[in-house]
RNA sequence: CGCGGAGUGGAGCAGUCCGGUAGCUCGUCGGGCUCAUAACCCGAAGGUCACAGGUUCAAAUCCUGUCUCCGCAA
């Protein structure tokens, strides 16, 4: 079939792949060039890299609404447009102009954690199970009828990355199965029930303050959540220090954010329903590294409340 | 040229301002104590102080350049 792909993130990748490989692609729609990381140098998106390669045109309008942009679109006069982790919204133009329309790979299981962080909101609410979905779009955001779901399970060790790893290449096959089956007409598109629909808004650098008087399961269920990026952290001695992992261990009495006991693997802290041992830290400036080591450089006292 | 921090035995750090025998907390190895131990005691090994130049009687430390890593911001 003939396809545009729309994506933006690594987490698009495996679906551009995975259209290279059984359909024709006429072109690929990523976000504009942004300078990026340190140094402000010009960056690429995982997306256009990976098109670059394959030799695949390259489009990348600043606003998908312009004019100009929608006829360059129809120009292609693509059968389908297959859009994962794009970044924008599309104009019901764009959505009515293939013939099989325009289908989204959506990270969670419809219509519960629509929007633009759905693994990361997944894993903070401690969700056993998760999933992709494909659907329709529609004009609101993930708001379309539904082709295939298929669902994966969230471990108690997995994080943020972890879950994205596999969610994307299960996106890629589920992308595929679903064009294969719109083709042969096998697929019944499915209405979402609203009244079950949540949100899974971005997330913010704030979010990922800890605060120590929730429990200590909801606290490292936001580390995981927030690992690799934007990651959590907390405030000690005026500078952040980032925690990567923690885990529940026996309580020790304390305020709420008192570190009331060095222990060989880390530090342990007070929280709302109990103590948390954290064992993987990050200071400024600093590499990521198991508190043990913090630990032997930076003596902490017990007592110190952190924020 | 966006702002900033850092490269010192296997790990994390001190020492750098005010040049002059490389230190701390761990780990490792050997021995001891112990019913036993991740605990304790004694001892040992292990470092071209990121790299390249320069200044000096003498450089981890001062000067110049390079590489790498990291935080912030985007």
């Amino acid at each position: 079939m003939k396809v545009i792909f729309m994506g933006t993130p690594d987490f698009a990748v495996p679906s551009l792949e995975a259209l290279l490989q059984h359909h024709e692609v006429l072109a690929v729609v990523t976000q504009p060039d942004k300078p990026r990381g340190r140094g402000k140098k010009m960056a690429f998106s995982a997306v256009k890299e990976r098109a670059l390669q394959s030799g695949i045109d390259v489009l990348q309008p600043n606003k998908v609404r312009e004019s100009a942009f929608i006829e360059q679109l129809k120009a292609y006069a693509p059968e389908l447009i297959a859009v994962t982790a794009f970044g924008q919204i599309l104009p019901e133009e764009i959505l009515n102009m293939p013939k099989y329309g325009c289908i989204n790979v959506h990270g969670s299981l419809l219509p519960k954690y629509r929007g633009a962080a759905p693994l990361q909101w997944a894993v903070i609410n401690g969700e056993k199970q998760t999933g992709i979905t494909t659907m329709y779009m529609a004009k609101g955001m993930d708001t379309g009828d539904m082709l295939l779901k298929e669902s994966i399970s969230i471990t108690p060790e997995d994080t943020y990355g972890s879950v994205h790893d596999k969610m994307k290449h299960l996106g890629a096959n589920l992308l595929l199965k679903t064009i294969e089956g719109l083709q042969k007409g096998t697929i019944v598109p499915v209405a979402q029930n609203e009244k079950e629909a949540t949100y899974a808004p971005m997330l913010t650098k704030e979010m990922g303050h800890i605060d120590w008087s929730k429990n200590t399961q909801q606290i490292i269920h936001l580390i995981h959540g927030l690992d690799p990026a934007p990651t959590a952290y907390t405030m000690y001695q005026g500078e952040m220090l980032k925690i990567w992992q923690a885990e529940k261990t026996q309580q020790i009495s304390g305020r709420v954010g008192e570190i009331t006991a060095i222990e060989k693997r880390g530090f342990v802290v007070t929280t709302g329903d109990g103590s948390m041992l954290v064992t993987q830290v990050q200071a400024k400036g600093k590499k990521r590294m198991g508190a043990d080591a913090y630990l032997r450089g930076n003596k902490m006292e017990i007592g110190t409340i952190l924020e």
